[in-house]
DNA sequence: CTAATCTCTCAAGTTAACTTCAGCACAAGA
DNA sequence: TCTTGTGCTGAAGTTAACTTGAGAGATTAG
């Protein structure tokens, strides 16, 4: 079929620096998502990577779940879930955005119930730690974020002792 | 050598061993606090820490102020707040307590403000990302949390043009 | 007095989410 | 065609909040 000539492969696909103008990510954090298996772009035969409209959309909703607190697992967790052999739907989405409000609502709450004992606890100079709510180590909430902080609440064995 | 005796100094405060046993930290966790100015004990003659009972108070307060979000950068200049000359009273305490609880409920108000958008946008299918309102940078929290993400939002310039 | 614990310091490792850099290949425009 | 401008890869750096480990001294229980 092809007499092969230059057979310029009409530009399919929108190049790394595009999707990066559109999103405001960095090419780096481009390539970064990919590794972590947030956006698959094709390539072309030079090893160019081309990216889908979709794929827009997709990395905004990075961004913005990024701000909501979530993690990229989490999010590639979630992008998952959207079907793969066709363009997501508003249902699809909607899905997801299901998921990750449940969440939010839980840690919302959570925080407004650690505000609410703030005042109580720390408020009062704590002067009996013992009976403070603050430190049961079942509602100091995990900690979204980095690093290891593994032993957190793990042993706080003897807190009810002494102050 | 010396003409004095032993000279057992009382054992005045207690270890770093002690302290950890208390507040369920790991040692090399309260060193660490120690190298960002959040504690300062004392050394006995041969260099060994020696805290207070005031110390662990703070380092409670360390605790019960990360599960909330706030970074040890944050902390320490609440820390830097009390008096260094006396312990810290209940008032004291108190006046740190509402500082802290203003930056939750601003928290709380924008986790919740970008909650309720969720379902909106996302949840909508983003068919028109530039009337999105989780777009607008300035409605997206700048996320606690590591690393570099120096140009999260910085340049999200053509965003009203398509897509 | 000894063995078992504890502590100390300093360097290096860990996780997450990226960035920066070096060296090289391909693409676009005047 | 020649010159910029992009893009690619892989390794290493960055921040935060700690942990782990090595080598050596201090404390304590028996």
């Amino acid at each position: 079929m092809k007499t092969k000539q230059k057979l310029r492969l009409r530009p399919t696909g929108l190049t790394i620096g595009a999707i990066a103008e559109r999103t405001g990510l960095a090419p780096s954090a481009i390539r970064y998502y990919e590794e972590e298996g947030i956006v698959h772009p094709h390539r072309t035969d030079t090893g160019q990577r081309r990216y889908e409209r979709a794929d827009i959309r997709r990395l905004s909703f990075v961004m913005i779940s990024q701000s909501l607190g979530f993690s990229i697992a989490e999010i590639r967790d979630a992008l998952n879930s959207l079907p793969s052999n066709r363009t997501p739907s508003k249902a699809d989405w909607q899905a997801i955005s299901e998921r990750f409000r449940k969440d939010l609502d839980a840690r919302i709450a959570q925080m407004t119930k650690l505000r609410d004992q703030l005042d109580g606890c720390i408020g009062c100079g704590c002067l009996s730690l013992s009976n403070c709510k603050l430190y049961n180590p079942d509602d100091r909430a995990k900690t979204r974020g980095t690093g290891p902080r593994y032993l957190m609440g793990d042993s706080p064995s003897d807190l009810g002792k002494n102050a």
